[in-house]
Order: C-alpha cells, then structure tokens, then sequence
DNA sequence: CTCCTCACACATACGCCGTAAGCTTATGCC
DNA sequence: GGCATAAGCTTACGGCGTATGTGTGAGGAG
C-alpha cells in the first residue's frame, strides 16, 4: 500500500503562477474563452481545481492574469523617433497581440483596473504624443481616438465568425445568397468588398481606420 | 383544497415575449449583465426559470433580445439630408443608447449573427455615404471607422467605473494619489485632463474622436 | 539520521447556473 | 360539457466558482 514508486513517474513539477497562466491561455486560445474554467484548468495542469488557488487568487485575478501576458506581447512606442510611425507601430503590435488572442481584448475591455504594464503603455504612447509636440489637451484626445479605433476594430474582427480569409469568402457568399438583395442593396456592395480579392497595394482594412485618424491628429497639432 | 378565489388574485396576466425581454432590460440595467439569470427573470416575473423557455429559445436567443431592444432605441440616419450631420447624429445616438444600457455593447460585439435591425442600421449608414458621393470602396472603410469608434469609445466609457462626473473625480484623485508621479508624469497629465472642469464650449470626448474621423472622411472624398 | 514545520495538493460540499424531460392546469373552441 | 392545446410547474443533471478542512512530502534544525 505504500507509494509504489512508478506511481510517481518522475519528481513532481510543482506549479507556479506562469505555469498556470500559460496553460490558461493556451485553453482560451484554443477552446476560446468561455472554454476556460478552474476545473478544466486543473484537468490540464494534471492537479485539482482548488490548487490553483494557491498560485492565483481567483478566477478574476486568473483573468487579469492572462490579459497581462497578451499585453506583454505588445511593442512600445520607442522615445526619440518619429511619433507617426512609433504611434502607428504600436497600435499595429497591439491589434496583432489582441487578433492572435482573440478573446483578450474583451477581457480587457471588461476587467477593471489597470494593471502596471498597461499603464506603461500608456505612459509610453502619451509621451510620444507630448513630445512631439502635441498639447495636454490634444495629447488626451489623442490617445481615446486611438485606444478606440484599436478596441473597436479589433472586436469588430474578432467577433467574426470565420480566421481564414477562404472562411470569409464562404460566408460572405452564403450571406449574399441569403438577404433580399432589393432590400438591402449597400450592404450587399458592402459584403462584396469584403469579398473582392485584396489589392496587395491596399493596406489592411485596420490600418485604413488608423491612419485617417493618424492624418487628422497630425493636422490638429499642425494648427495648434 | 380546491383553490381559493384569493390565491388567484386577479385573472393571471400571461407572459409574451416583449414583457420577458423588458424585464430582462431591467435587471440588466440594474444589476449589471451577470445579475442577469434565467432564474433571477422568472423570479422577477412571478414565474418559474422554466416557463420563460415558452417565449425564448434559451438564454442566447434572451441575449439576442434584449440587444435588439437597444438597437431599437437608435436613431437612423435620414436620406436625403447632409451626410455628416446624419452620420454624426446617428454616431451619438448609438453612444448614448449604448451608455443607457451598458451591457449592451459588449453584448452586441459578442453575439454571432446579424439582427434585422441591425441591417437596417448599417443599410441607412452605407447608403448616406453613398448617396454623399462616397465610391464603394471608401463607404466601406468609412463604415468600419465610424463603427469602430463607436464601438471602441464606448466599451472604454461602461468600463470606468464611475457614472457622474463627481464619482470620476473622486477615483481620478484618488488614483493621482496613489501611483508613482515619477514613473507616469503623463499618466498624471491625462488624469489631470479628465478632472479638469469641463469647458462648455468643447465637445464631450466621444464626439472629439468621431469629428476627427468625419472631417477625414470628407477630405478623402473630395480626393477621389 | 530523526523530527518538525509548513507550503501546497487533495477531497468534500454549497449554492449558483442553463436547460432537458415530463407533468399539470387553465383557456378557448366545438 | 368535453377536449385540445398553450403555457405554466417540478424534478433532475452536469458544470461552475470557491469556502473549508485534511493529508503529505520536502527541507531545515537538532
């Protein structure tokens, strides 16, 4: 009855917070979000759900956790350089970070609290904007415009129900061939621009948002 | 036994989709979108969890509701007016139905599938930019802008939690009082933007960001 | 080498959740 | 009055987050 030894296969790995978080976002990312429990968590890490509990404090300090690690994935705006292209660098990086963990920008979005490493992201793009220039003022509006058009677009896309751009293509003919077409003719025009091969010379759709406000900013400071 | 005229007070009102879908607002709006439980609605009703299954298909089909309720509240662009100002009034109205219900926005970026409703919202907004000139190509950029920032801008504000202005200013210095000013000196700024007395000549924030994106959207049509 | 300690994993339990399946009752039509 | 049917109720299942209490094994002290 004593522990035969080839029950303990090898000496136990003892958990850690980074171990628990990496294997939560590797759940999320593969069975999304809602896929992410304790229990299924534990089932993954080969341990009891209630063992968690000693590396995190919950499912809530769990969640805030996991976003962390997306964040950190981010790219900076770097001090010194040009602040069109750092500001466009780092919404681009953040976009990327957010599609590739399709459920971190909701999270984030719901989750209160700021955490330190998203407030140096703050601290960073708000820089970059003061010191090129830009006044209290315009800097604050500046930066919602961006963090709007980031998690706005972002959710927009994540929200879709397909990854691939062939997967886009099937639905958005399924689509057509479901909506009266007399009834609803721009969205039908809208549909087929989603479908119409992309222009290589064209730049993503997210990059075309960003960059119209990129403009815009760029002359507000100009005539301040 | 045989029942009591006065244990059936009055002749029994029976449920109907559209009195489910009101209380379900008015616990959401209430308690926020996780008080909202099939079996919190039944008890809100006088009813049992079960017997609301008679007037949804399940929760998601509640979900999809409630949603429709707040798109409902949203003012549509008019034809045949000027297309900024339809577009900047159908943009606020969005934000302001979306702040009445703050749940709703996160749940309209969650839920799969595309609402009637919603497709006429978004047939009115590509139609007045098309009608305005714009070519289907810049519509359809110009749709996801205004969409994004809606979306993005307002996801930030039901976030914050605060409702009035005297609670933000509360939590904002309270916030200056705790974080480093070293560390963040723009951080401090921003927070100091926001507490600042709002000057009755400037537009509220939302509308800084969708001005920004509008008067871009204008210049890139008088280019094409 | 032995023993103590304590961090950390485990087991159990509670009150929620969405909803499947089956039963009961009230209402409207003949 | 009799009956079909719509719409309510009851019970039950599996899953959730987590409070609480128990067991155990590795490492330091003697």
């Amino acid at each position: 009855m004593a522990t035969d030894p080839k029950e303990r296969p090898v000496a136990r790995v003892p958990l850690n917070r980074e171990r628990v978080l990496q294997a939560a976002v590797t759940i999320a990312d593969r069975d999304g979000i809602a896929g992410l429990s304790m229990r299924r968590l534990g089932r993954e890490l080969g341990v009891e759900a209630m063992s968690l509990y000693n590396h995190v404090a919950g499912k809530e300090d769990l969640e805030h956790g996991i976003v962390e690690v997306v964040l950190a994935e981010i790219e900076n705006p770097r001090p010194g350089k040009a602040w069109k292209e750092e500001i466009r660098r780092t919404a681009v990086s953040s976009h990327d970070a957010f599609v590739r963990h399709r459920w971190s920008c909701s999270l984030l979005t719901h989750g209160s609290g700021v955490s330190r490493i998203r407030m140096q992201w703050m601290e960073a793009v708000l820089g970059t904007f003061r010191e090129a220039g830009f006044s209290p003022n315009l800097t604050h509006h500046a930066y919602h415009a961006i963090d709007s058009h980031i998690t706005g677009f972002t959710l927009w896309q994540v929200g879709m129900p397909f990854r691939t751009r062939e997967e886009l293509v099937d639905l958005a003919e399924s689509f057509l061939g479901r909506i009266p077409a007399d009834e609803f003719p721009y969205i039908v025009e809208h549909a087929e621009q989603h479908i119409a091969p992309a222009d290589p010379a064209e730049k993503p759709e997210f990059e075309f948002g960003l960059d119209l406000i990129l403009d815009g900013l760029e002359r507000l400071r100009d005539a301040e």
